[in-house]
DNA sequence: TTTCAATATTCCTTGACAGGAATATTCGGT
DNA sequence: ACCGAATATTCCTGTCAAGGAATATTGAAA
């Protein structure tokens, strides 16, 4: 076969589906930072914020950079490439108008029963 | 304050980042259907299909059209738009070449210290 | 080599959640 | 009014993940 459509990795998901860690990938939207940092600015303990971090790890939203003592984490590029990738395959879904009017008349169409 | 940075919600995120509820919404890419249809096509039981619909029901990722006994679910706009503005708003991460000349050149500059 | 700073890891407890099985609901047809 | 099809709901159980507290690791500097 050739044509795929996209499937999106789970474990990309549910590492983002819980509330620390998506503020941590906010967090890293505008630069890398250390544990430190990421704990103060979320106001976690370090080692919660250690253990999330290495969720994000582990399912490749984030990578590390090891400088000294510190470590420096940052987002991984692949995937977010790969979720709009995903979230692209429902284009058609998105372009759905919410205009009334269009939306009235669209309920007539699907009221005949085939 | 005007300029909001898209934060995604979470319930989206925990709704999709379940193995049978990704395939049913996978499903629904193509096309509304009866609980029976997801049940069917995916080997599940009718009871975990109906309990699948409601947790993407009640995070707004479905909407469900009763008709008579039947229930069809399709896929609403919302949550994928959302999720589209929310993941272009990492654009420059997913800029990021992987190219390896780029990468190599990319890293000389990292290592200066700041 | 002792000490301190930064980070990771372990153990424990608790709550959420998925699947299985059984049962309830709701509708159309007869 | 009853029956059967389609779907939802409840109860139970096991698993897994998150937070807290304590501890282990690593590296740099004195």
């Amino acid at each position: 076969m050739s044509g795929k459509s996209p499937g999106m990795d789970i474990t990309t998901l549910s590492a983002l589906a819980e509330p620390n860690r998506m503020k941590i990938v906010q967090l890293l939207r505008d630069g890398p930072l250390t544990v430190g940092e990421i704990a103060g600015r979320l106001g976690l303990h370090q080692p919660q914020a250690s253990k999330h971090l290495k969720v994000l790890s582990d399912s490749g939203v984030v990578e590390v950079r090891i400088d000294a003592n510190r470590r420096i984490y940052k987002l991984r590029s692949e995937p977010f490439q790969a979720m709009d990738i995903w979230v692209q395959s429902f284009r058609h879904i998105m372009e759905q108008r919410f205009d009334n009017l269009d939306n009235y008349l669209r309920e007539l169409q699907n009221k005949e029963k085939p």
